[in-house]
RNA sequence: GGGGUCGUCGUCUAGUUUGGUCAAGGAUACCAGCCUGGGGCGCUGGCGAUCCGGGGUUCAAAUCCCCGCGACCCCA
């Protein structure tokens, strides 16, 4: 019932078994489809109102488009067209009739959601216009499925902002990344790199891509999250375009954004340990579970009471806990169920306890156990899920420090990506031909170009010219 | 994209190499009853599989062959 391989001895397998054994996901009978179950949608609910609360703030609004998309549509961009058709799934027949063109299932909401911008906006007065939406999306990948990582159909927020000027666009892109930073560091402890994507990585359409990026305790790194300043390709291709203060047409600046329920797989990959997942208090559905320690021969009802009495003072300062009274299952069981599933602190109350009037704490991140004053268990929790949250992310941010590598030739490039992986810190001279290169050689692609400009340490890693950026390399999910 | 492994009760698995002993064995889960309870506790009984689908070879197929479907692992 357990997992039954080390996360350090065959990681892939160990990642498998953590999914399906907390409870997070199920595979679906559909090729390439998951179920995210109660356990993960809570933790995506968590992410909802989190970011919901953040871009509220700042003036979003939340919106639900169709998950159609005529080709038409999908066609009027053709660089955007051409990064998304191979992965396209297509209806091409409602009830018993060919349709005249054929639907793409939204693999992104761009096009459809555009269209209808072009209709909204007349005049300055109409813009910034801030929309935001929660729905799933289908890209039909073909190759092995990965629970959260590479599925057919996932979950995700993607917003679409339209602005009058470049620079407002510029900003609102930066101010997203750094609520992307702030949800996945703060919340998700999970710590990243930050930049801009390469002309060869940027997303498909967009004037430039900037990302956060988190690195797994397998050397392999993930994008958690992307924020696009689309310049005004859409726009003229949707034909946006608005009456300014100026009296003149003007063709709006546009953003895109997003991240998805891949993050969550993240969470698994880097604070699971052999015994399950390991979530963050600002993130789990479940921060204290409380277990009661029945014998026979001593008063249950009196532990029962007592269990009762420190879920309610918990609960009534905000702590989300639980009572797991359940009586079919032994205290060991338990202990190991929610071990399995992450929560941060279990409380175990047994005769022992009540007789001391204490409570026997033990923390999921170290496997401590403390005895605690009754009376103090509010400040105590408290105390504690903070020091789990940081110690979550020193833990992982240690980690991805111990895994920058600078290197000054390819050889030294390759010896790294194969020896450790993580990122490789690296000069390279900005020609997309070299980024391809060693992309096919190695698998490895730039992952990120930092916002403030390395000075260059050394040529280019492949080409031996002069390098005009230091670049954080990686192979990616 | 390339290579490999695999598919048998809900789950994990034995059996496949060498066809017959298998109307498929075990463990776990589940149900009933007892017993327990500070790390997946124990006992008794019960339920549960046309062996992934299709075709072929054969007196005989979980086992051999072909096609399909699906999953996983490793490599770029």
């Amino acid at each position: 019932m357990g997992i039954t391989v080390k996360k350090s001895e065959n990681f892939s397998e160990w990642y498998t078994q953590t999914v399906l054994k907390s409870g997070l996901a199920d595979y679906a009978p559909i090729k390439g489809c998951m179920i995210f179950r109660e356990h993960s949608y809570a933790i995506w609910e968590k992410i909802q109102e989190i970011f919901n609360k953040r871009i509220k703030e700042k003036g979003h609004k939340n919106v639900y488009f169709p998950m159609f998309i005529p080709e038409s549509f999908l066609k009027k961009e053709a660089e955007h067209f051409e990064g998304f058709v191979p992965e396209v799934a297509w209806i091409t027949t409602g009830g018993n009739s060919k349709l005249e063109e054929r639907l793409a299932v939204r693999p992104t909401s761009e096009t459809i959601m555009y269209a209808m911008y072009a209709k909204w906006i007349r005049s300055w007065r109409d813009l910034p216009l801030k929309l935001n939406q929660w729905c799933n999306i289908v890209r039909w990948e073909t190759r092995a499925t990965k629970l959260f990582l590479r599925t057919r159909e996932f979950l995700w927020q993607e917003g679409h902002t339209a602005h009058a000027t470049k620079e407002e666009a510029d900003t609102e892109v930066m101010e997203i990344l750094s609520i992307y930073k702030d949800l996945v560091e703060n919340y998700l402890a999970i710590p990243v790199l930050v930049g801009k994507k390469t002309e060869n990585e940027k997303f498909a359409g967009a004037l430039y891509t900037t990302a956060v990026e988190a690195l797994m305790p397998d050397g392999k790194v993930l994008q958690m999250g992307t924020s696009h300043n689309l310049g005004q390709n859409f726009a003229k291709v949707f034909s946006i375009k608005f009456i300014g203060e100026d009296e003149k047409e003007h063709y709006v600046w546009q953003t895109s954004w997003g991240v998805s329920t891949r993050m969550i797989g993240a969470l698994v990959m880097v604070h699971g340990d052999d015994k399950g997942l390991v979530l963050p208090p600002k993130i789990t559905p479940v921060q204290a579970v409380i277990i009661p320690i029945f014998y026979k021969n001593v008063a249950q009802k009196l532990i029962l009471e007592k269990a009762r009495e420190v879920l309610n003072k918990l609960v009534e300062n905000g702590v989300a806990a639980v009572l797991d009274d359940r009586p079919a299952y032994t205290p060991g069981w338990k202990f190991n169920e929610w071990e399995l599933k992450g929560v941060p602190i279990r409380i175990e109350i047994g005769p022992r306890d009540v007789k001391q009037k204490q409570l026997t704490l033990a923390r999921r991140d170290t496997f401590e156990r403390l005895a605690i004053k009754e009376e103090e268990i509010v400040d105590v929790v408290n105390k504690l899920l903070e020091e789990i949250q940081s110690n979550l992310f020193n833990r992982a941010k240690k980690f991805l420090e111990d895994n920058i590598t600078t290197v000054k030739t390819y050889d030294e490039f390759k010896e790294t990506l194969k020896k450790k992986g993580g990122f490789i810190r690296a000069c390279w001279c900005s020609s997309p031909t070299c980024e391809e290169k060693i992309k096919e050689e190695t698998g490895a692609t730039i992952r990120i170009v930092p916002f403030e400009k390395e000075k260059p340490f050394s040529n280019c890693i492949y080409c031996d010219k002069e390098a005009k950026d230091v670049v954080y390399f990686g192979r990616a999910y």
